[in-house]
RNA sequence: GGUUCAGUAGCUCAGCUGGAUAGAGCAACGGCCUUCUAAGCCGUAGGUCGCAGGUUCGAAUCCUGCCUGAAUCACCA
């Protein structure tokens, strides 16, 4: 509709004023609800066309408009406002055409897409998940499904950080305190169970410290002097030198916490295509600098140690490469994007990464455009703000954190209680039961996240955030099981697959849902440019929102009229696909009952 | 100090590639279940869009300066 009213402008500044407009510039906008009409002309960038008044141009092109468009039916002019009236027929082609479209498949056309990959979870070994990771899980996973709407053939990636410091410090402490007990002794989640001697490494080096300071060191001295930590660091360099017993130590450990991730994977509803790990890339990422120092890209410095001069890109130098040799953060980022490449050829690739690595990202992006790999043009870090809490940002190592399992199974209990207090699923086994208040704890938690701008900070307080009512996955969810209920019970009503064989007179309820679900591939396309899951998660709302005022308004099967009665059954269950549609973008299951 | 990002109702957030009288939800108050699921619908109240300039027919939106906050500029990954 959009674009045969482009057309039509351009076509009534030509006939009537003999010119060809910038077509770029004009401004074409839904009509706001306090006027008359659907769709509405800015026209004050066609005065320089006309050179007449808006009054008088928006006039002369709305005449112009309703005489060559079938569509319209009639015009309004408020000051430089042409607003036009969509006709039912123009309106009935819009939900035609959704009939046949709109329940396609997304994965439909995308076999010649673009190569795609995006890389998001990036946890590291020696703690369970916490709540900034469910936003990044949850970010990446529908960043995947929005690609793929788009026609880009997307692969899931997870960088794994199981090698460095951080594991060898859960390792010492598990040695020191850990009896020879492991997850399945205790019962813990292997996650929490090496996090835990994390925690008591932290612990125990806090305690080291304070002991020496008070013995008059300056706290930078007791952490040189700290036999703790010089045990950690002992343990990373026989990691590195492939000491047995440390090895089989690491692959231990690291394997009660990938028991754990997958729980919690499972449970959130994300999964990869390819998990890379740093203990395998990092190694890439060394030759990958051997290769730069001999192309003369990075220098040594005397003590050994690698850098990259970037004062030419108004950044700083940049280490690369320890004196000893072990590898930085950047060794092994340099070594996995080579690797992707070498087994994905992608065009595109984005990292979900914190906004707290703007600047790590930058600089990987300039080595890999030095080093002479054009693809690199093609990664683009998606940088995504903070989860914070009321008092503050989130500190591990100050336990202010909120754990991911502990904030799935709060979000499942809460589900259940409000379920039961409804009382709607009496007839519900509890399995079943568990699984609907499973989907709709989800989608509370996830859809709370979602609907935010990835760009900014955003607050989560663990007593009042999550809600079930207004703004919600689960009104979203509930407004989607409302139409099932309709349309189950519309079965039992004759002339269900029908043809509407007289369009309906519309009422305004139904003009403004056809309107809506008719913008809905534009959303997905803007969501895909602007790599901004929450206009879809706006969008759904709004959609939910207009159907349940349509739902409230309008009988659908108690309607006399066949024609009307089949017409909005069509039209809610044409709601219902696209809620769902856009909800499976966002990675949110929808129940058929709650 | 440099760079980047943010500041909209009591709270959490939309709106930001310039358009009409700035929108939702929560919280508060008041209505609507004998009728397709009330996790819903309707209404009342709530705003100097951080501040000051500028650009223009028009600025929450663009530009400049300032204020406030966050991140980063690390041999922690």
């Amino acid at each position: 509709m959009e674009k045969t009213l482009i057309r039509n402008i351009e076509d009534a500044v030509k006939g009537l004023y003999g010119q060809v407009p910038d077509i770029s510039k004009l401004q074409i906008q839904e009509t706001r609800k306090e006027f008359e009409g659907d769709i509405t002309v800015v026209v004050f960038p066609l005065l320089q066309y006309s050179k007449k008044s808006p009054e008088q141009t928006a006039t002369d092109i709305g005449n112009y408009i309703l005489d060559v468009n079938p569509g319209i039916d009639s015009f309004n002019v408020v000051k430089g406002f042409l607003n036009l009236r969509l006709n039912k027929r123009a309106l009935m082609q819009v939900f035609n055409g959704l009939m046949q479209s709109g329940k396609k498949d997304f994965f439909s056309d995308n076999a010649g897409g673009a190569v795609t990959l995006v890389e998001y979870s990036s946890p590291n070994t020696n703690k369970p998940l916490h709540l900034g990771h469910i936003r990044n899980n949850l970010l990446g996973y529908s960043l995947s499904r929005i690609l793929t709407a788009c026609g880009h053939r997307v692969y899931k990636t997870n960088i794994v950080n199981d090698r460095g410091i951080h594991i060898c410090k859960s390792m010492l402490a598990w040695k020191l305190f850990g009896e020879g007990k492991t997850p399945a002794d205790t019962g813990i989640k292997g996650d929490h169970f090496v996090g835990k001697y994390y925690v008591e490494f932290e612990n125990a080096y806090r305690k080291e410290i304070e002991k020496l300071v008070s013995g008059g060191l300056t706290p930078e001295e007791a952490a040189e002097r700290s036999e703790l930590m010089a045990e950690a660091r002992e343990l990373l360099r026989k990691w590195e030198a492939g000491d047995r017993e440390t090895v089989e130590l690491w692959q231990m450990m690291n394997s009660w916490v990938y028991e754990g991730f997958d729980a919690t994977y499972r449970e959130l509803g994300v999964d990869f295509d390819k998990i890379y790990y740093e203990s395998d890339t990092y190694k890439k990422g060394r030759e990958i600098i051997s290769y730069g120092l001999k192309k003369g890209l990075f220098y040594k410095k005397d003590d050994g140690s690698v850098w990259v001069e970037l004062s030419g890109e108004d950044l700083d130098e940049k280490l690369l490469l320890r004196a000893d040799g072990t590898a930085v953060y950047m060794t092994q980022d340099l070594g996995t994007a080579v690797e992707r490449y070498n087994d994905f050829s992608f065009e595109r690739q984005y990292y979900v990464v914190g906004n707290e690595q703007n600047h790590h990202f930058k600089v990987l992006k300039i080595i890999l455009k030095r080093l002479g790999y054009e693809w690199a043009g093609g990664i683009h870090h998606f940088s995504y703000g903070m989860v914070n809490l009321p008092e503050g940002r989130m500190k591990s190592r100050e336990g202010k954190i909120v754990d991911a399992d502990d904030l799935l199974a709060t979000m499942f209990t809460t589900a259940s209680e409000m379920s039961d207090e409804l009382g709607k699923l009496h007839d519900f086994s509890r399995e079943e039961k568990e699984r609907i208040h499973r989907k709709i704890g989800l989608a509370a938690l996830k859809y709370f996240i979602l609907k935010v701008d990835p760009r900014k900070n955003m607050l989560f307080n663990p007593r009042e955030s999550i809600d079930f009512n207004g703004n919600t996955g689960p009104f979203i969810q509930y407004t989607y099981a409302r139409i099932r209920s309709v349309l189950r019970k519309a079965g039992e009503y004759e002339g269900k697959d029908g043809d509407i064989h007289d369009d309906p007179e519309l009422n305004e309820k139904e003009k403004e849902l056809i309107k809506l679900l008719g913008r809905f591939d534009d959303i997905i396309a803007d969501a895909a440019e602007m790599l901004n899951p929450s206009i879809i998660a706006n969008y759904v709302y709004d959609l939910a929102r207009e159907f349940n005022q349509f739902y409230h308004d309008y009988s659908i099967l108690g309607e006399e009229d066949v024609s009307v009665r089949l017409f909005r059954i069509r039209l809610s269950d044409i709601s219902g696909e696209t809620i769902k549609r856009a909800m499976w973008l966002l990675g949110i299951d929808m129940p058929e009952r709650m």
